[in-house]
DNA sequence: CTCCAGCAGTACCGTACGGTACGGTTCGTA
DNA sequence: TACGAACCGTACCGTACGGTACTGCTGGAG
């Protein structure tokens, strides 16, 4: 049945049907509107237009399902990975500052806050599988954007660091500080919608401010 | 029944019964061990010795006891309030230093992550009632110490900033960085035990630079 | 001693969900 | 046309949980 493939399967990445595609996505938004409660296999099957037995062949049980949504949401977020080679003080920051949104809009969307609150319900019991597989998918790839514009900066002797992992974890934490436990929490992210420039620009300033070699 | 209650309430502070206490300390450990699903009313009436009837009759219903599990272990975790009055550079930083591995210690604990697991995991639905009240009694409590030490720093003219909430956010930042969601999604915290220390150092020395004026 | 409130223990009910089985239908292939 | 695989829709089963009702037992007040 793989040979003749090519017609039914959307793509050779990932070796997913379109119509397991489809699945994934009403069940990310399922799980977006109502939460893990609202997420049950016939709610899914309803909204996908599939029989609960092909849902329990493709994925095998409900976990299998939650993975493949996780695998499935990282596989359409893909980070643009650039890494200049043209670095100059202003340059670096504007890089710094667009990473720093970009964090910033990822970790506030619908779909992030989801399943993250998914995988942190999850984390008690079963060794947090998918807490393993959010972190390995999602951070991992962030975190490289992110090395490779300080490996950057260093190499053109615009930041000083000795332990990039250190440094990474400044700027993360300027960055974000507590605003994504509070959104995980319900907390309305309404009026600080638009502060992100804001919030992003003087966030790298302090990083600069402890990482950068002007002056 | 409330002027005879001196004999069986533990305190007037809370309206709590000793037997009601139990069960809210039964039912934190039953949610520590094995998450929310282990958390059932059969459970806990189990556990502490009592029937559901009364547990229904304590606390409302099953939200009800959430709420009180959150309420009663907030109440157990008082955070001392000390601003000294004499600062100098170096207290100010070892009372900093405190502060960020109580900061830890705090978000580390099992019961801690166990609630906020719970508050995050509710958080979908029912316009995040325990999510507020995890945030009013737990953050506002440790916020409220961070602000008067920032507070008294700069009146002792070793910190400058014009806005106590963005430096706290700063400092927090600093500190947990992304500790706190990858021990949410499970992460053991196994190796990094007793790097509180040094981080908390770390962190310190780079708020100090940051607003700092000593130079 | 009597009475009564409070509570443990248990049985019970309705519901909802995960997972399975089966009939009917479509569609590609020979 | 005949066959078979994939699959939808639905019915079904076992279980587990939230919540309620009932039966005693105990211990303190009068």
């Amino acid at each position: 049945m793989r040979g003749i493939g090519a017609i039914k399967e959307t793509g050779g990445e990932s070796g997913l049907t379109e119509r397991q595609a489809v699945v994934l996505e009403q069940a990310l938004r399922l799980l977006v509107d109502g939460g893990e409660k609202a997420l049950t296999t016939a709610g899914v099957a309803r909204a996908a237009n599939c029989s609960k037995e092909s849902l329990y062949k493709w994925f095998g049980d409900r976990d299998g399902l939650l993975s493949a949504m996780i695998a499935f949401q990282a596989s359409k977020v893909r980070t643009l990975e650039v890494s200049p080679e043209t670095l100059d003080a202003a340059s670096l920051r504007a890089h710094l500052v667009a990473f720093a949104k970009d964090l910033l809009e990822v970790l506030a969307g619908d779909v992030s806050l989801a399943l993250n609150r998914l995988a942190i319900g999850q984390a008690s019991r079963e060794g947090s599988k998918l807490g393993h597989l959010l972190q390995e998918r999602g951070r991992r790839q962030i975190g490289r954007r992110a090395g490779a514009l300080l490996e950057a900066g260093r190499k053109a002797g615009l930041l000083a660091f000795t332990d990039a992992e250190e440094a990474y974890g400044a700027l993360y934490g300027l960055v974000v500080s507590d605003w994504h436990l509070r959104l995980l929490l319900g907390e309305a992210l309404g009026d600080m919608k638009k502060d992100f420039s804001r919030r992003a620009e003087s966030a790298v300033d302090a990083f600069l401010t402890l990482y950068g070699t002007k002056g």
